[in-house]
DNA sequence: GATAATGTTGAGGTTACCTCACTATGAGGC
DNA sequence: GCCTCATAGTGAGGTAACCTCAACATTATC
């Protein structure tokens, strides 16, 4: 590989963390009226993709330390967002459930970050978005 | 917008942010045995792309606080790979540069980033990378 | 029934940022 | 020349989102 391919990825890299730079913010502001965190949003959504579950399998979707997670649930509980159930089946575990606020407000979460979405793709027509995601899967794990 | 192209969006952003995070994993990964972290790395970067510089402008280039630049120089410079001299110009100001040291493991850096980038890249190729890059900068402020 | 594994959480730490207030210095108006 | 205002860096202190490690209750295994 000659000098100007290595700047390439280098500058590839670059780039990419400027665009995150960039979605991070957006999302930020997108969630502030919202009056949730990206973290928070993240556990919502797995929450309506995949309805009751135990704090563990939270953590599994999240991909982050199961004491992590309490404290993301935590904060939904305290915004009556969610609630605690013990696990009929075990108990040890506790059941992590959308309230009726929490599914309402996953649906202004989600329409609040599809206008998002929108904005922040806005310079790129279908097939740029169509590449983008191809290309993005390929490096996703 | 259908509802298969707003899916579309939110898994864009979904899956941009997979490819995120194992970036950022890989990158503190290669850097941990620099013994530098990401945030000090970008700032080496600037300093060599730039040359010696005031810690305001060194703010400006990574985009975070005036405070927080301080806290990476000081980092940096504890490990003796930065400087800091007065600006002859400007007794308020300080300059940052850096010392030979810095310019060893910006090198060292460099190589490992490269390596690092080729790695997390090998999936695509030439064509994808291009087309990856543009995409992106079209995506950038 | 003893021992090991699992699910959750308290305690406390880290990282990478932030704001606010302070000091020293510089720049423009009079 | 002085006075006011702006600017450069930093101390103090704070925050968000993670982490590990140990404790506790409970379940599974042998």
């Amino acid at each position: 590989m000659d000098d100007a391919e290595r700047q390439g990825d280098e500058s590839l890299a670059e780039v990419f963390w400027s665009v995150a730079r960039r979605l991070r913010h957006m999302t930020h502001e997108t969630l502030q009226p919202i009056g949730i965190t990206p973290g928070q949003s993240r556990a919502v959504a797995v929450l309506v993709r995949h309805g009751v579950m135990r704090l563990s399998e939270l953590s599994d979707h999240l991909r982050i330390a199961p004491r992590s997670t309490t404290e993301v649930v935590d904060g939904l509980q305290e915004r009556g967002l969610v609630e605690r159930r013990p696990d009929p089946a075990d108990r040890r575990a506790t059941l992590v459930a959308l309230t009726d606020s929490g599914q309402a407000t996953a649906e202004a979460i989600r329409a609040a970050r599809h206008a998002e979405a929108e904005r922040f793709f806005a310079g790129l027509d279908a097939g740029d978005r169509e590449t983008l995601g191809r290309i993005l899967r390929t490096l996703k794990p």
